[in-house]
DNA sequence: ATGCATATAGAGGGTGCTCTCTAGATCGAG
DNA sequence: CTCGATCTAGAGAGCACCCTCTATATGCAT
């Protein structure tokens, strides 16, 4: 099998992860300092910077959207979407430097270049999340552009609770989860989405 | 009074704004180049490139929060409310590099250290937003605790708003709206924040 | 034991950025 | 016109980082 690996790729994307959150941003080198080893066996396993950032931003994506998608499976579809909605909340609690990577930076700046050989992982990533939020979508009857109305409920509501709840320490999370619940009846509850709320005279 | 001067310190944050935005960073070195004079002369006016960022981040902030606050100036505060959290809307729409800023990106991200001598500007900027959201809270029935859920309903939903607009360009403003006045009215409308909404069984 | 596959070890070339320093240009005041 | 103040002009020192390259160590199969 040849020399064991003093470290695992994993080890790198722990440690990519550990130093984002707290210092938000990444460098081979650094990676490489806070492991203890030289810079050159960092690139023995990954082709470039980009390439540590990318994998880890796949990673987290997924474990984040794997419970997710899986909340959806209740015996209902309200049920189900407050499951989803309330799992970004137990999920950042549980994973907070997680939480950060995904919610707290853009994709963008986070990977200058997205790696050619792992578009096609992210796009397949995207897809899936795309389908069981139109499926979700029909199921609690919103079809059509209603979309907008259940990703903004089931995605939006739920990050601006976890990016509150990351910024400010001290706010409890069950304020933060009654929120989420509210805003949810309300747009995505039943009878919701009838008529808009009366406009502002000016 | 000497050599009149090729660049105005708003030239600089102008083109640090317009390259933050497209590029998720800003050297001063960039900043010189984009306006086509030695970096020399962008250090002649700004102490570092934190300086440089420090001040647009302020400059930004206070262009949204002026507008924010002012808002409030209502006849009654349940229609300030609804104009403090539309505004966050038409800000952006109307300055997406601003917006993008200020709401997709941490300012600790942007400002590696925060320059001395604008701690107190910073601090001060901070203090008026906290002042404005505790009088609102009090006016809308909101007291103590409740600035959580004022604050939330009023900042982090229209922001979650305008991110959403930021990244999914096709997604109509009219629509968005009305998700955050239906937000509104169910958070801190008339009859809010009784009982939360009843738990999942699981 | 030998060979091959797989890793680590670590130096260093190339690049870009921050910030400094000196020289020169351009204005108003007296 | 001369002086002092203010700014531009531009080179470059110092530094960190990305990535490559060669040399070396370690394990399994035969």
């Amino acid at each position: 099998m040849g020399r064991p690996a003093a470290i695992s790729d994993d080890d790198v994307l722990d440690s990519a992860l550990k130093l984002l959150a707290a210092a938000g941003d990444v460098s081979a080198a650094a990676i490489a300092r806070s492991l203890a080893v030289p810079s050159g066996s960092i690139y023995h396993r990954f082709a470039s910077r980009d390439h540590i950032v990318a994998a880890l931003w796949l990673r987290t994506t997924r474990r984040f959207q794997d419970g997710f998608i899986h909340s959806f499976d209740a015996l209902d579809a309200a049920q189900g979407a407050r499951r989803a909605a309330l799992h970004a909340l137990s999920w950042a609690k549980a994973s907070p430097a997680e939480a950060t990577l995904l919610w707290l930076h853009r994709r963008e700046d986070l990977v200058t270049a997205w790696p050619e050989d792992l578009a096609g992982s992210a796009a397949r990533t995207g897809s899936e999340l795309a389908v069981a939020l139109r499926k979700a979508a029909d199921r609690l009857g919103f079809p059509g552009a209603g979309l907008d109305r259940v990703r903004f409920t089931l995605i939006d509501i739920p990050q601006a609770a976890v990016r509150r709840a990351l910024v400010q320490a001290d706010i409890p999370w069950t304020t933060l989860e009654s929120l989420v619940l509210e805003s949810l009846e309300a747009l995505i509850g039943p009878g919701a989405g009838a008529k808009p709320v009366d406009r502002m005279t000016a």
